[in-house]
DNA sequence: TGCCTTTGTGTCAAAAGTACACTTTGCGAA
DNA sequence: TTCGCAAAGTGTACTTTTGACACAAAGGCA
């Protein structure tokens, strides 16, 4: 590593957390407004937050994500860094940032991640950003703040891509789901349809998937089985050298 | 996003890149040994450097890759920010810092890229730190100086990925090349053999390969045909939907 | 009782994957 | 000149996986 003392320039971090749910049939991400502004058009952000002193990277993204949403000790993985938000094409950005910020011309860097969040624990939280928090559907989502459609942009790519490496889809459904969820979960997340005969032998010869006893109640069509994810399975699974599921 | 002053402290921000070149027969990183400092011992370390102030990230890891390889605008990815590598559990680390840097507790944040490179093209370049670099096999890494082993492992999961994915492989190679060449460069990224005659059916159907009227010369051995990546037709693979290689 | 809605299931043909061994070519040494 | 060596190049038989496709079963409700 080189040091030239020239070099040591000062940056704020900040951290930005693509919240991805899913309410039984589409994918949605958690935005939150930004505050209103005299003159600047209101657009949706990703939430966020400067990182603390004593902080590393990873805790600065949990703190966000359980301020927001209550939640903590959940997937939650980087998406990488982004440079510059400042310097982003958008003129009211600027405005904005004059208007909140004491020094909008500080070079900011976020570090963005993603997870994966069960929308049914989710308990709005009382923190200032919280209030303005909603689920907003992913094909909805179409400009945000600063460089946030881009870090949109990479987390669904990227979860696309670990979808089909890592069982994590799990973490987006309650303990107990339909065989039905997981594949409406399954088509939200590659933006495909995928054949349902073909999806239930897939998922059921990896033998990650186990029954229950138990059937829903009270719908007004036949009753579908309730399944759970096997995890000592998806371990024994791992241990053969699975490395693709193929969707 | 959420501003508090108090949060707004400042870092520096670095950029490592893990460069990785084939030699015909194993994957190697380029790495460069620390300035000696008396009561230190020596560790070799990724190169990088630290931001300067009118660039942003991706121009700052392209710098660093032209002052060491003479290289630019070749495949450069992100593989993700890392932070605090001054915290990390080696105290020669810190031993070292406060021998080359006026402030060892300053707090800073690395974000790393990966690079392929063919070989041939590499020109070492009068740089202060190009002077110390080597290739290493991918094999003989154990231990890297700061957090700089965990950053090689991203890249090269990363890598592993995304061969797969895209044939950014052929970014190792020269233009023409021979279809053991190919072959061992898969195996070497993978860490695992290929079936020399199945590779070679599964690379010839995706009809991204094409072989030119060349053979090899001088070897004293049946001689191999050469062939070249054929651009136009992988373009046209994208189109038809196609995500995933299966190797 | 009939209707609506969603669950749950099997087959067949095509494609892809896997395992495996011998001939060819060219150089160099005897 | 011939023999040996080393790597290139090639095909087949079998198994597994994929992809396309349609109808009966269950339960609520009117």
């Amino acid at each position: 590593m080189q040091i030239k003392n020239k070099h040591q320039i000062n940056h704020r971090i900040s951290t930005d957390c693509v919240i991805f749910g899913f309410d039984f049939n589409q994918l949605r991400v958690l935005l939150i407004e930004r505050q209103p502004v005299e003159g600047v058009p209101q657009m949706m952000a990703l939430p966020g937050d400067l990182i603390f002193e004593e902080e590393n990277l990873d805790m600065a993204a949990g703190r966000v994500l359980k301020e927001l949403t209550g939640l903590e000790d959940i997937f939650l993985e980087q998406v990488g860094a982004f440079g510059d938000p400042n310097r982003v094409n958008k003129p009211n950005d600027k405005k904005w940032l004059q208007a909140v910020r004491q020094d909008p011309d500080a070079r900011v860097i976020t570090v963005a991640y993603y997870t994966l969040v069960n929308m049914n624990d989710y308990e709005p939280q009382p923190s200032s950003f919280a209030k303005s928090a909603s689920w907003i559907l992913v094909d909805d989502i179409t400009e945000l703040a600063f460089d946030h459609f881009e870090i949109f942009q990479s987390a669904l790519k990227k979860l696309k891509d670990k979808i089909n490496t890592q069982p994590i889809g799990f973490n987006l459904l309650p303990e107990k789901f339909t065989f039905s969820q997981l594949h409406k979960l399954y088509e939200s997340i590659l933006g495909n349809e995928l054949d349902k005969r073909n999806f239930r032998r897939k998922m059921l010869k990896l033998n990650i998937v186990e029954s229950l006893d138990e059937k829903q109640e009270g719908v007004p069509h036949k009753p579908s089985q309730y399944f759970k994810f096997n995890e000592e399975n998806y371990l024994k699974l791992l241990e053969k050298g699975f490395n693709n599921f193929g969707f």
